[in-house]
DNA sequence: AATACGATCTGTAGCGACTACAGAGTCAAG
DNA sequence: CTTGACTCTGTAGTCGCTACAGATCGTATT
């Protein structure tokens, strides 16, 4: 437990976290100031383990102040459990919002591609789509557009 | 055809576009600079399809660099349908890779909060899942974290 | 001993697609 | 003559990184 002091590199390596963003993570507060063997950060297994854990956060799609949240209640007691549900039932919720968002966008595109392979309209079917509109002002769940 | 000059509000309005946004989309050349009416930019009908045409190439997911390369596409002849669909296909797979992406976190998430829910393992299963990973180093089809 | 190489350091600026101000000017109605 | 709604310009902020530039550090080789 007590060498098993590591350099950013190797950090990033094991975490397969990018060393820019880990030091972003760092000035955001995301992860502590480790302390310095020379002017090079030192880091120990406790990092390893919560970058891990703020990476596949991310990779659930969290943004970094869920993150932050998580690993509040990550480190706090078991009462905390209602709390992460509701944190990640939230977040599910959104998740299949983008979801539903890109699937009609996937059947629109779908219908326009396999219009044009038809090649029957005069012009172009997708063209014609984005000029007319489709019925409705296409509000979208979530009201921003998502890239 | 002559005298439906509209202020930027009104084009708002109608095109549900935001009027920075606007000014936004002027700035960065994707919309023509209006003539003015004293100092106020007067739009016409014109203006209110290609805005039109951008928001729902937008709704659909194109980015801004793919908005202008449509744009410039439907001002051209019918022979682009070929290019328009190519670009479309591209962009279409690139929306189906993202929603892969985002059912693998609606599976882990549902599941997570399910085993919450049933509440039996002692801990909390979504902070274990975060801490200790499922398996795999998890790669995206994207290689990025797409928030 | 000099030098080259790789890793790390700090600090700043850029990305995409907006969004949000501040502070000034313009216009019509009451 | 003032109020209120609208518009103007310009700049800075958002999110989550990513990409530099230019300095410094530690080790290995010549």
């Amino acid at each position: 437990m007590a060498d098993t002091a590591i350099q950013i590199g190797e950090l990033s390596r094991r975490t397969g976290c990018n060393i820019e963003t880990i030091r972003y993570y760092e000035r955001i507060g995301l992860m502590p100031a480790p302390p310095r063997r020379g002017r090079y950060r030192s880091y120990g297994g406790g990092d390893v383990g919560r970058l891990g854990f703020v990476r596949r956060a991310r990779e659930l799609g969290f943004t970094l102040d869920e993150v932050r949240a998580l690993l509040g209640l990550a480190a706090g007691g078991d009462a905390t459990c209602t709390e992460v549900r509701d944190l990640a039932a939230v977040h599910l919720k959104d998740v299949r919002a983008r979801i539903a968002d890109l699937r009609r966008m996937e059947r629109v595109l779908a219908d326009s591609v396999r219009a044009c392979d038809a090649g029957q309209d005069p012009g172009c079917p997708l063209i014609q789509t984005l000029y007319a509109g489709h019925d409705r002002p296409a509000e979208s769940v979530n009201t921003k557009i998502s890239m």
